[in-house]
DNA sequence: GCCGTTTTCGGCCCGACTGTTTTCAGTCG
C-alpha cells in the first residue's frame, strides 16, 4: 500500500470522514470544517504533501492545528487516530448510504443500528425484502423513492464522471511525462477527449522510440493496483482508486493516426476506415498506409484532409451525422473557450463563493477575457448568504472601485435570481433594472409535477427583465436527474421572448445538456458558456461547456458571450427594443 | 474544528419541502 496521496484523493478521505462524524452525530459545525477543508485541498494547485514539506499546511483555508496534524499523518502512515476510530465504530459503506435519496445521516445511522445496513448492497437487499418499512419514519413514499434512487445510481459501470476523468486524465499526462523522458508526444484521448459527461475508461496514447519500455514502466507505477491486460505497445489496467485506464503507445510518426483512432467513437472510426477502403486507404495503429506505402501525416486535421474530409473536432466524434457534414464541407468549427470574451455566471463571497469581487476580476482578466458578470446568489437562497436590494448597493460600490483598477477589463453586476415557489421572482423589478443582467434559476421544488415546474420555469423566462434563465434543468451528471421540464415548450418560449439559455459548465452539471443544447439551436435560442465558478479557478471549467456545445454543433455566433461587452449587452433581452 | 478591522471566545448554515410518528423531524439545496 502506498501512500503517496494526491490532493483529491486526501480531500475524499476528509470528506468520508466528514460522512461518517455526521452520521456518528458529533456537532455540526466539526463535519463543516472537516468538509471545508476537504474542499480547500481538493481545489489546490500545489501538491499538498509539498505544502506540509514546507511546513505551510495551515496556511489553506479552512486548515487549522487539528486538521493539518490528520493530513500529515495520512501523508505519512495512510491514517490517522480519529480515522481509525471511527471507522471501527461504523462501517465506510454506512456512508455510501448518503448518496441515496431520503437517506440522510439520522436515517443512515437507524439503517445500520437497527437493520445492519452497511452498505448499498445491504440496503439494495433490505428494500427488496420489504423490511426498510416503519424504519426511521420512512413510510411508503420514502421506500418508494429509496427504490428508485436505488435503480438510478450510477453502477459502477457507468464509469466516472467528465470532471473526475478529466482530472485525473491530467494527472496521468503528468506521471507519464515524469517517467518517459524521450517522451514525443503525449495525450489523453478516448472519451475524456470527447468530453462524454460518463467516462468508461481513460484512454492515454504517448509516442516513443521504444514503447514497450514505457508500457512497462507505466503497469508498474504504484497508483496501478491491478493489470488487466498487456502487450509491447498497450497497457489496460485498474487503478488504485478503481479507474479504468488504457496507455497506447506509437512510434512517433504514427502519432497523429493513433489519435484519431484512440480518441473513438469506434462508430466514428469504423465509418473513417470504410471511407478509407474506399480510397485504397488503410488506417491502423501503424500509420495510414497506400499500396503497402506509409502515408506520411503531421497531424490529425492531415489525416482527415487524406480521407476526404474537413477536420473533425472531437467532441462530435459519434457517427451521429458529422462525417456527411465533413464530406460535404460543411461542419461547423468547433466552440472552443478561447473565443469566450467574458463569463456571465460567477460567484464571490458576497454570497457562497471563496473570493472577492477583485479577486475574481483579476482572474478573469488573467484568462484574457474582457468583462465579467458576478451572480451572486439572492435573498431566499439563505444557506448561500444571499443578497438583497441594500447589500446589492453595497457590493455596487465595490465592484465600481474595482473597476477603476481593472479598467479596460469590465466587471458588471448581475444576480442569480431565486425563482419562487408560486413561479414570481425573488426580488422587486426596481431593483432588477439596476442590474447589467439577471440569471433566473430554479433551485427548489425541482421534484413537483411536470405541470408545475414547467409553468415556474416559464413565468420567468416570459419575465422582460430575466436575460438568462442558468441550468435549465437542474440535474446532476451521473447522480440527480434534474426537474421534468418540458424542454420543448422552454426552448420555445425563451426563443419567443429572447431568453438566453446557459450551458453550466460546472462538471457535475453540464447543464443544459448535449441533447438539449441542440433543441436549443432547432428552436432558435441564444446560448450562453457559462463556468458558474465560486472560485477563481472554478473559472477555468468553460471548456466543459465548449465540449457540450460542440458536440450540438453549436455556433459561435448564438452564443451570447463570445460577444465583446457592448455588442453583447446590447443583445440582452432587457436592452432590445 | 476554524477563525479573528466585533479577536482566544463565541460565532459559524438558513429555510423550504415532504411525508408522516399528525405537529415536526429529516432531507436537501
Amino acid at each position: 500500500m502506498t501512500h503517496n496521496l494526491s490532493n483529491r484523493e486526501v480531500a475524499s478521505v476528509l470528506q468520508r470522514l466528514g460522512d461518517l462524524l455526521e452520521i456518528r452525530g458529533e456537532a455540526v459545525f466539526k463535519i463543516a470544517a472537516y468538509r471545508r477543508a476537504a474542499e480547500s485541498i481538493a481545489t489546490l494547485a500545489e501538491p499538498v504533501r509539498s505544502i506540509r514539506d514546507r511546513g505551510e499546511l495551515q496556511k489553506i483555508p479552512g486548515v487549522g492545528k487539528a486538521i493539518a496534524e490528520k493530513v500529515s499523518s495520512l501523508l505519512d502512515t495512510g491514517s490517522f487516530k480519529l480515522l481509525d476510530e471511527v471507522q471501527a465504530e461504523i462501517p465506510p459503506g454506512v456512508a455510501e448510504l448518503l448518496t441515496v435519496p431520503e437517506i440522510g445521516a439520522k436515517r443512515a445511522r437507524v439503517l445500520y443500528d437497527r437493520l445492519g445496513i452497511d452498505s448499498l448492497e445491504a440496503l439494495k437487499a433490505a428494500v427488496a425484502e420489504g423490511r426498510l418499512h416503519g424504519t426511521g419514519g420512512l413510510g411508503p413514499r420514502a421506500v418508494e423513492r429509496i427504490a428508485e434512487g436505488l435503480a438510478s445510481l450510477r453502477p459502477t459501470s457507468q464509469g466516472l464522471p467528465i470532471g473526475t476523468a478529466y482530472a485525473l486524465g491530467t494527472e496521468l499526462l503528468r506521471l507519464i511525462e515524469q517517467i518517459a523522458p524521450a517522451l514525443k508526444g503525449v495525450q489523453v484521448a478516448g472519451e475524456v477527449r470527447r468530453y462524454r459527461e460518463m467516462v468508461n475508461e481513460i484512454t492515454l496514447v504517448a509516442a516513443v522510440d521504444d514503447p514497450a519500455e514505457l508500457v512497462h514502466q507505466f503497469c508498474a507505477q504504484p497508483i496501478v493496483s491491478r493489470v488487466e491486460d498487456r502487450n509491447d505497445v498497450a497497457g489496460r489496467v485498474i487503478l488504485e482508486n478503481g479507474a479504468n485506464v488504457s496507455l497506447h503507445v506509437v512510434h512517433p510518426e504514427a502519432f497523429p493516426v493513433a489519435l484519431v483512432l484512440y480518441t473513438g467513437s469506434e462508430e466514428h472510426v469504423r465509418r473513417l476506415q470504410s471511407l478509407g477502403t474506399a480510397g485504397q486507404l488503410s488506417i491502423s495503429r501503424d500509420g495510414l498506409v497506400r499500396d503497402g506505402q506509409k502515408v506520411q501525416c503531421r497531424s490529425e486535421e492531415e489525416v482527415y484532409a487524406r480521407l476526404g474530409l474537413q477536420y473533425i473536432p472531437p467532441p462530435m466524434r459519434e457517427d451521429t451525422g458529422e462525417i456527411e457534414l465533413a464530406l460535404r464541407g460543411e461542419l461547423p468549427l468547433a466552440i472552443d473557450a478561447s473565443m469566450l470574451k467574458g463569463d456571465l455566471h460567477t460567484h464571490t463571497e458576497w454570497s457562497d463563493g471563496k473570493a472577492t469581487v477583485l479577486e475574481m476580476g483579476l482572474a478573469a482578466r488573467a484568462m484574457g477575457y474582457r468583462y465579467m458578470c458576478l451572480t451572486d446568489h439572492s435573498r431566499s437562497l439563505g444557506v448561500a448568504n444571499g443578497l438583497g436590494p441594500e447589500r446589492l448597493e453595497l457590493q455596487r460600490a465595490e465592484i465600481q472601485s474595482a473597476n477603476a483598477e481593472l479598467a479596460p477589463f469590465r466587471i458588471l453586476q448581475g444576480i442569480e435570481l431565486e425563482v419562487l415557489g408560486d413561479g414570481t421572482l425573488d426580488l422587486p423589478d426596481e431593483t432588477l433594472a439596476e442590474l447589467d443582467l439577471v440569471i433566473a434559476s430554479v433551485h427548489s421544488g425541482l421534484r413537483k409535477s411536470r405541470e408545475v415546474v414547467t409553468s415556474r420555469a416559464l413565468a420567468a423566462i416570459r419575465h422582460p427583465l430575466v436575460d438568462i434563465l442558468a441550468h435549465p434543468t437542474g440535474r446532476l451528471v451521473g447522480g440527480r436527474p434534474g426537474g421534468d421540464f418540458n424542454m420543448e415548450v422552454l426552448v420555445q418560449e425563451a426563443a419567443r421572448t429572447g431568453t438566453v439559455l446557459e450551458i453550466d459548465s460546472e462538471p457535475a452539471r453540464l447543464d443544459l445538456r448535449d441533447t438539449h443544447v441542440r433543441l436549443a439551436l432547432d428552436a432558435g435560442c441564444s446560448l450562453s458558456i457559462d463556468s458558474d465558478a465560486h472560485s477563481t479557478g472554478g473559472l477555468s471549467t468553460v471548456h466543459f461547456g465548449a465540449g457540450v456545445a460542440t458536440r450540438a454543433m453549436a455556433t459561435p455566433d448564438r452564443i451570447l458571450n463570445t460577444l465583446p461587452l457592448v455588442e453583447m449587452l446590447a443583445a440582452l433581452k432587457r436592452n432590445r427594443q
